[in-house]
DNA sequence: ACATTATTGCACATCAGTGTGCAATAATGT
DNA sequence: ACATTATTGCACACTGATGTGCAATAATGT
């Protein structure tokens, strides 16, 4: 019973807690997708703490990364499930995915940047399921003759929208213009006609 | 004049050397490609040697990442020069380009590994020429109306080969077979209609 | 056989990053 | 004011990789 105090005391402190720990996951995100082998030093000093407060919210390098993977995961995931969820065509269900996909490509870079060397395995199961989920999407796009057969589905979702955080990526200039270009591009990889996939980008807004 | 007999000894001693020192140079690319992060050992553990022979040929880990890139760079730069010596539509170069590109792709996959983290910058200064090179290359073909604009040339050329590179490296099973389809996908994302883009491939075997 | 050179094996110094412990301090809620 | 908790500042041990030095050894050309 009086552990139950101990429990709300504990969820009480979380206000500042939270704070911080949000702040240096975002900030590793920031630091870790310019440069992957970036250390625990290097975020604190990014995150305006000391190397010791990192170590406070996650235990280990691999904590950090995880967590940092996982939430990543967990967005990209919910923006495609939600996405996902109507029965519409596949190409108008890609579309919608890339549109609501552009705001995070270029900070979710890091997935890209992980993916090889050291936790490539760990990241690879986590993207697991979307991988097979967009790969399903686009399975269904080259059942009903709107996407291409040029490659099998597999590897066609990969390059396609690996496309999108590579154009994400090279984006220097304006950002509005480049999510219609991301859009167009990832539809000309999957086969679709210029003009049809201008249409669909351009009619839906 | 003694000093041009020893200048032919030490080119006399050079078969067996030049032989590990080739073999290192090749195993590093294999080893550095699926993991930017391997260490002297584990290259000199793959190329079936000791530590400190790698270090008899590269004093420095960075000389040998100096040295795998400029080869990989200076075998990719020749292809490409050779394919643009002609004056031929950009298309027609273009799938030549891939075409004679393809056997690279996957072997030196390493310098999109490796374009991230640490070397990041000078691999980008010895890959600027190839680079630039394509770029104009795509800026010809866009100026000429058989690439689409949906880009500008210097990122769409970016995206167009990076995507056969990542095509070579999801490669696991038919060699021959991706060829076709990695050309046929570059020509898409170039915004070169399928119809055109397939009989561009097929007529240029 | 001889001389030259590449390779090996081992020891060693160095360095950067990781992870921990602990006391002092600042910030927080009540 | 008080107690609780997060943060800081340092100390330290540990690990793994880098790079060097040197003598012993194997391979090579002549």
């Amino acid at each position: 019973m009086c552990n139950n105090v101990m429990v709300q005391i504990e969820s009480a402190r979380s206000r500042s807690l939270n704070d911080t720990r949000k702040r240096i996951l975002d900030v590793a995100v920031e630091v870790l997708g310019q440069n992957p082998d970036a250390g625990m030093g290097d975020v604190a000093a990014a995150a305006g703490v000391v190397r010791r407060t990192v170590y406070g919210h996650f235990p280990t390098r691999s904590d950090l990364i995880r967590s940092l993977t996982q939430q990543a995961v967990n967005e990209v995931a919910a923006v495609l499930d939600e996405v996902n969820a109507s029965d519409r065509a596949a190409e108008t269900v890609w579309v919608d995915f890339i549109a609501r996909l552009w705001p995070l490509a270029h900070r979710y870079r890091v997935l890209l940047a992980l993916r090889r060397g050291e936790y490539g395995e760990e990241i690879h199961a986590l993207l697991g399921p979307v991988d097979k989920t967009l790969a399903d999407l686009v399975q269904k796009g080259q059942d009903s003759e709107v996407f291409g057969r040029h490659l099998p589905a597999q590897v066609l979702s990969q390059i396609a929208y690996a496309a999108v955080f590579a154009i994400a990526d090279n984006n220097l200039s304006g950002e509005n213009l480049s999510a219609r270009a991301a859009a167009i591009t990832s539809l000309l990889i999957l086969g679709v006609p210029e003009a049809r996939a201008r249409a669909l980008v351009d009619t839906q807004p």
